[in-house]
DNA sequence: CTATTATGGATTGTTCAACAATATAAAATC
DNA sequence: GATTTTATATTGTTGAACAATCCATAATAG
């Protein structure tokens, strides 16, 4: 699930390769939200140099995972309300282009059939991780349909910033589960050619999972006022 | 025209500061197409460190204004046919999004009717740079009818990395002179409410003006051979 | 006792110098 | 003339240093 350089982590600048191991903890919540990145802590934990870890953190920042504060250092990006509003608005806009520009023997149509597939048997099984992650993948899939590597390549920034909201979220157990049946629909209704049919279905889907994470997340808010 | 960080250049990390000014030099063409940037020459001519530079460089080859390539450095990326093809797959996913999402009162469409307004008058004085200009602007404000900071920010990017492609050209001159009526007519189809009219509009407006940037790397590629 | 102002310590921002690793160019060999 | 070898320059990365800035604590004034 790129997002992370293509390339095999061997001779990629060290830079790139500490920056997409710290996207690694920062995806599946090996940093809390709004904590603190040391620069020397982390540097040397990682093995490198200040130096390099800055560059790592210059990728970071302009990707939105990390926020960083002139003088004051970088932070694990704690994407709030605004935030997972205007994730979603994009998703609509970019979501839709794709709907609307699949054709009816695209491979990435091929690929999003596949991955509701693995969805229903991992929902089967109980493994909500991996509903996740495979959720995650059917929508890159989508995006796909555009056959734009720069549309593909910035969607998988958009989506790693929302991975990081649902990270700071606790019950992240169920939050994909009644979306295996809308993908699944949706699917069918694109390979029918049913183009207005899927981008209704689209915009459900969009609309639905917009409230349930807003919802989450304002739970979430809540508990932690409650601790405070 | 941000794509460079909006705050006042002050008080921001002076590897931003120097990203920004070597982005606006590859964008009104202060260096070559394949132009490499070695470190030790620009870090000495902007004053800062190479580390400093470094951290720039970084910034600008996510943005894919300068080619990245590991021991060799950094050289000013030269976006050839698939890149301009894929751009305007992007505006047209985007951009429809847009003209889709058009609320009649929104600001940002009257600022686009403002800035038709001042290209015509920049037309009138055959002021090519400043209807190229505000083209750009045009298009740029038209994505704000997403209301999506996200959504914008990115746009920008895509909008440089095409004007990077501008930049490669010998006769930019006339390249936006037939597209200030389109915009016209997109305007006042958008004020008028007749959305469906202006997404077809939108289409033929990307469709023309691909295909003369296209012929324009054609013939830009014909002559480089020449020379050769 | 509260509010404000010093003060000291820690962290970031930036530079510099060094060295290893890699690529480019030039020279030497066949 | 083609290939290998050697040299040279550039990048990749590190470590140490220092200025600038922030933060928490202590000192001071009211």
């Amino acid at each position: 699930m790129p997002v992370t350089s293509a390339l095999p982590a061997e001779d990629q600048s060290l830079a790139i390769q500490v920056a997409d191991r710290i996207r690694d903890m920062l995806i599946d919540g090996g940093f809390s939200p709004r904590e603190k990145l040391s620069e020397q802590q982390i540097s040397s934990q990682f093995g490198v140099s200040r130096n390099t870890l800055r560059e790592a953190f210059r990728l970071l920042s302009s990707q939105g995972l990390v926020e960083h504060i002139p003088n004051r250092g970088a932070f694990v990006a704690a994407p709030g309300e605004a935030a997972v509003l205007d994730i979603y608005r994009v998703r609509q806009v970019i979501q839709r282009g794709a709907v609307i520009a699949a054709g009816p023997g695209h491979p990435a149509l091929k690929r999003m059939r596949e991955l509701v597939a693995q969805a229903e048997t991992a929902l089967d099984l109980g493994d909500w991780q991996k509903v996740g992650t495979l959720n995650m993948e059917f929508h890159r899939a989508m995006v796909e349909l555009c056959d734009s590597p720069r549309l593909s390549a910035w969607f998988d920034l958009v989506l790693a910033e929302l991975r990081l909201v649902f990270g700071q979220l606790d019950d992240t157990a169920h939050l994909h589960e009644p979306y295996v049946a809308l993908n699944k629909s949706l699917v069918i209704a694109l390979e029918a050619g049913r183009i207005a049919d899927a981008v209704t279905q689209l915009e459900v889907y969009l609309l639905k999972s917009e409230r349930a994470v807003l919802a989450a997340l304002q739970r979430q808010k809540g508990q932690a006022r409650k601790l405070a």
